[in-house]
DNA sequence: CATGAATGAGAGTTCATTCAT
DNA sequence: AATGAATGAACTCTCATTCAT
């Protein structure tokens, strides 16, 4: 079945992003993250075992990933994990935190010169979709965490929140502009479409690598480009569609 | 982020649900279950540890369930357990097999005596969603454990291409009847639509659920099934929209 | 230095034991303790885990007692143990809780057919002494634990307090009968000289024994009764010394 | 129960303090204690790790230290501490030496220009009583590591055994006057009555104080130096008393 | 001398699975 | 068929001590 549309793409409209005056404050293992090394030496390690974690994490996933893999990974002893992180949620905040700048705003998508809504749509997504599967090991990972540990729930629920009301935005931009169905909420339709992304995200990066035989074809990206840009731009029923 | 979009909704058209003909083998511990106890009492017996599962799977997870949790629940001893399940694999094999029924046929959805491609789509949509509503747990369960077990995430894959198969038969047809966008692959549109609204009840009947605080308003319903609807109808440019 | 009185000698007088109007209830691993089993086999690992942990215990001390070296000394697997205890100190609880009754109630002390308090005084120190003497390791146990585990140490002061509440209730009887000094605070005379017995019997069967070298002379128990009881005498100002 | 009567109280006679003929080597972790530091620098982190150590060790109990609590409160590196000690015994060592002092000779306790042996006794146990009172939290440490430290036990049975050597004396002296009761063995005597202090001081000042409570009523510190004097005075057959 | 990261042996605890009764 | 005690491998985490900087 589906889950949470956490990690959700869509429309990088021309609204300007919103000072996230919303803001929540971060969530446990994130935010209680031990003081960072003071000398190089401490700093290079610490490197070292978020490096190694992102590694293991991706190759066994969460669960079968045990506190000794990551440090023999990492080549250290098995004491010196605990130097820097309190147990396996706090390593896995680390990875995620460093891995959040590119799996967040990938790249800005935004069409130079262009007001054209079809357009901006579809740049919007191909980034997202491009994001997604340059880290879709990551969003495994995500997902197999947050179904398992609450703060990492929490932690999906909140990306996917930013995105869903970043298309909202977008979406609301349009109807007054007379480009978009007004029939329909933009929260909910962009909750239905930013997931509808999203699912086809994790189908394609995610499980169909994953069971990638011989005789599959590979994912054709741009036809799920394509595809996904244009049944989103006639769900809110862009004009003149082609 | 999301996640596969293994049971999935969508239009229960008038085309004849194909003989299975691609069906595939059932997966391990569905096949391997043991022969059912031959005396009245085992089946007693039997029965008292599938609800007992159930039950606590869904309060607990999988993940947190112990073995000797469930055989408490059942009110039989540790050892019993072993002489109808091999482990707790096979017992939620058992506890889905047990509710496939309702999961899989969320009652016929069909609407009797019309053709109005609208209508149908709108009935279709919101048996679905009923039927996830009613078993939300259980849908939740299933997202955990396709996180951490094979065969169930294969389990999970094969529920959602029936849907999506099903869907995209309907896309299909009602292109050939003129009423649906041309363009698009139907395949492809079924997976993105059908994900749409897989997306939308896991959010809406498991997540949100799940937070549920004083100040949150209760899930509508009945405007998750029009949105949802009114999207999927536009995505396909049928006619005559109101 | 001096510790806790806990476990308190003096005068058995003739006076009825109080119905233990006040009596604490049980602290934590003393009431906690699980399920006795059900099974014959069940009761006798119990037994030998408990018998095994006193001999580890009172050989190695509370501290240095590893789970396993009970295990192994019970000749049972290290899991075994969780059957029946849930960590150390509900063992320790175990061991106490069945020696309790030698330690508490020494035999009666009471001097068949004599009034004279110097003779029933005597007994009572004699038995005190010599239940002491036979227990000596176990209450070197005690003492240790008592320093460690905030529970024990209640238990001690609870042992002691008895005792101690025992005499003092022997003290206010003489001053009643005119035979004891009544200047004193019974209680507080209690305290004093119930602790002093205690001490010598702590200094005379753990202290001495543990060092005991060639040269040591063994402690002189009739020596040991003999002033112990005439201290106290004097100190309450029995008439008639000899 | 009693523990050993290592820190004992009584009478200081007249009876000049005899030159510690048979004084005792010291043991291991106050002999080995290293040279002490030559810089000024030096010096200063010593001295911050010892004032550190009792802090934290009459805080947290010593098993419960880590050296890392006692190089954090002396705001220095871990490492730093092993320049000073070699582990945790030593630093403790270091801790009773500097407050030796003070716990060893509680002021004179001498009552000038009296020979009332009452008087003498009387102004004894409180000088006794008050130094405990002021070291309670390092006797109950040293309560403590005696249990879990043989070389400190050692320590203990030493510091007690001056008083009771002192205090025999007194006793002795006594009896030659035709003061005391020369029935007792002045040893045996003294043992038994400043273990009746020592008991009652770690019952006041240790125990009582670590379960104050709303209700409680503080120690009466006068009644308790009143009782345990007029017990020993009469277990000794002081002649006329009041 | 001071620093603070690195080390690694060792303890407690869990729980699926087995098996004698 | 049912019972429930026994098993033991596996894993996490602690902290005294060392040592390169």
């Amino acid at each position: 079945m589906a889950s949470d549309s956490s990690k959700v793409p869509g429309m990088d409209t021309t609204v300007p992003e919103e000072t996230d005056s919303e803001a929540a404050p971060p969530v446990a293992p994130f935010s209680q993250l031990r003081e960072p090394p003071t000398t190089q030496r401490g700093a290079r390690t610490r490197a070292a075992l978020v490096k190694a974690a992102r590694k293991v994490f991706e190759r066994d996933g969460y669960l079968d990933t045990r506190l000794t893999d990551i440090t023999k990974e990492a080549r250290c002893a098995a004491g010196s994990f605990y130097t820097y992180f309190a147990n396996k949620e706090e390593v896995l905040a680390a990875v995620l935190l460093e891995a959040q700048e590119d799996m967040m705003h990938p790249g800005t998508g935004r069409v130079q010169g262009t007001d054209d809504p079809y357009a901006v749509l579809e740049a919007s997504n191909r980034a997202y979709l491009a994001a997604y599967k340059r880290n879709a090991k990551l969003m495994a990972l995500l997902e197999q965490v947050a179904q398992v540990e609450p703060e990492f729930r929490e932690f999906r629920r909140r990306r996917g929140d930013a995105f869903i009301r970043r298309n909202a935005r977008g979406i609301a931009d349009l109807q007054a502009r007379g480009v978009a169905d007004r029939e329909v909420d933009p929260m909910m339709a962009s909750r239905a479409l930013s997931g509808m992304v999203s699912v086809m995200a994790y189908n394609a990066f995610v499980l169909s690598e994953e069971q990638e035989q011989e005789g599959d074809a590979p994912v054709d990206f741009e036809g799920l480009v394509t595809t996904v840009t244009r049944l989103w731009a006639n769900a809110l029923r862009f004009p003149g569609h082609r």
